[in-house]
RNA sequence: GGCGUGGUAGCCAAGCGGUUAGGCAGAGGUCUGCAAAACCUUUCAGAUCGGUUCGACUCCGAUCCACGCCUCCA
């Protein structure tokens, strides 16, 4: 199959070819952990992570690295204002990413480095930048020199005199050009500092992540993905120095996420507008942000509200129904079948082009819908079954049993008086007499009193189910 | 100011130079003691103005609007 992504360094869409047949190296930018990730960083790992299942779907062996930023000013300053030391901060942030994403069904990178645990590469780096002439030392801080990088600005279609004019740029006296950036930065007293070759120190932004990809994935590797807001000047500086540093391109496909947006502007941390990836699982099931996510393609911007990871609810309940349909209430699963008839294969192929042409997940979910409603009129049978049962792990949704899916809390609201499973059990007991003997007034107030307290009551076959609304 | 992305029905969101995207919501129906689910039918599009074309939501140009980056940011 024929994929595509499409490409920030050439803003084009292109076809994917690995260095090496079916292997994708991918190197994604993660956080900088002096906080708590939110719906951001969630929209990110949550199409990361599909890509990445996509592409093992398709039978690559994918190397997926996903770097800490465990030192950096803002994991500083965001210490000394709580009192902790800086390594505990880091320490606790990087555990709680580590839940958030788990929370999120998001498969853990195969290689996590940390910045402070490279130190050694990324002296190596800046001394290699120094020998080659490309970074030079002033006022106990290295920096890079990136007017001679012919390229800078190739990725992110900035010219150099337009940002100097746009004169954002911050002042350095010791800077050759207002445009250099740090590589290493002279220690500061009570600041966390390693030795170097050029005085105590520690490293600027970018550098680690060109010294660990480099470490994990070689000079030269096939995707960097990351958020839109990193292309610059974060994605322009790696490759910078990346490609100063070995005379040779650095990475092949760049895909940038869009951003998550509130009331139509950007959420982040500095606007103070951001929900964390913990407050949102407080209230919604996991599957709930998953399919918000999904739900557009990734490099879209698409605004978040409540009411808008709500709506998912139920497309999820009807892609949940079909599974259930054919499981019941028992979760017996039909027999293992892949797909066999003609229609079957056609499904499956539509789902993976579509994610084949890059990332298109709300077609993938339009396949998905699609094959729920087979599978309800009956035209699908078990292959049907398990065709909606695997394509939707590739995306990480059903992973749920669906007898289970719909007694759990998808959404948890504020009712009052939470009935247990055992009360409701009782209540539901108490309401099949009262329709034994054609009370319906009583069995509908019984009904309804369980509908005040969230529950829905399904009568099929003579018995009655459950699950929560 | 520079660079970039986008404007699709009540809402969300795709593909496509001519043929139903999909989901939610709405309307009608089948089924059901009631209800739910499911199924069937159905209403509602392509910011504006030009151009190319036999034909444009789709290509080109202009305009307007929104957002992002140009400072830390996923």
């Amino acid at each position: 199959m024929k994929i595509q992504f499409y490409n920030s360094l050439t803003g084009k869409k292109e076809e994917f070819v690995p260095l090496v047949a079916k292997e994708a190296k991918i190197y994604c930018c993660g956080v900088t952990v002096y906080d708590l990730c939110h719906l951001g960083h969630a929209r990110g790992a949550i199409n990361f992570d599909v890509l990445r299942a996509f592409l093992k779907a398709e039978g690559y062996k994918v190397t997926f690295v996903k770097n800490y930023t465990d030192i950096d000013d803002k994991i500083i300053a965001r210490a000394q204002e709580s009192g902790q030391p800086w390594a505990a901060l880091t320490e606790a942030m990087i555990e709680a990413h580590d839940q958030d994403m788990a929370a999120l069904g998001v498969f853990p990178p195969d290689i996590a480095p940390k910045a402070t645990q490279h130190i050694a590469e990324i002296i190596h780096m800046i001394s290699d930048l120094l020998a080659k002439g490309f970074a030079y030392a002033a006022g106990g801080d290295i920096f890079f020199r990136v007017r001679s990088f012919l390229e800078y600005g190739k990725l992110s279609g900035k010219n150099l005199d337009d940002l100097i004019s746009g004169s954002r740029v911050e002042v350095n006296e010791v800077k050759e050009d207002a445009l250099d950036f740090a590589l290493w930065k002279k220690a500061k007293p009570g600041e966390p500092s390693w030795q170097s070759p050029f005085g105590e120190g520690r490293p600027g932004w970018h550098i680690e992540c060109s010294a660990m990809a480099k470490k994990y994935l070689g000079t030269h590797f096939d995707l960097h993905l990351g958020g839109s807001d990193l292309i610059f000047p974060h994605h322009e500086n790696e490759i910078a120095q990346s490609e100063c540093c070995h005379q040779e391109a650095f990475v092949n496909y760049w895909l940038h996420n869009g951003m998550v947006k509130i009331d139509a502007h950007k959420m982040s941390k500095s606007l103070g507008n951001f929900f964390t990836i913990r407050e949102l699982l407080e209230k919604y099931h996991p599957e709930l942000i998953r399919y918000f996510v999904l739900s557009s393609q990734y490099r879209a911007a698409v605004n978040f509200s409540e009411e808008a990871v709500e709506r998912g609810l139920e497309g999820l309940d009807r892609l949940y129904g079909a599974l259930f349909k054919v499981e019941g209430e028992t979760g017996s699963k039909p027999g293992r079948l892949g797909p066999q008839s003609d229609v079957a294969k056609a499904y499956h192929q539509r789902f993976m082009e579509a994610l084949a042409d890059d990332l298109n997940t709300p077609m993938a979910l339009a396949v998905l819908f699609e094959i729920a409603k087979d599978l309800n009129k009956g035209e699908l049978g078990a292959e049907g079954y398990w065709l909606l049962h695997d394509l939707s792990r590739i995306l990480g949704l059903l992973e749920d049993q669906p007898a289970h899916w719909f007694k759990s809390e998808r959404i948890k609201t504020l009712k009052t008086g939470d009935l247990s499973n055992t009360q409701i059990e009782e209540l539901i007991a108490q309401r099949l007499a009262a329709r034994l003997s054609k009370n319906w007034a009583q069995a509908d107030q019984l009904r309804d009193q369980l509908s005040n307290a969230g529950i829905l009551l399904i009568d099929r076959d003579g018995t009655t189910q459950w699950q929560r609304k």
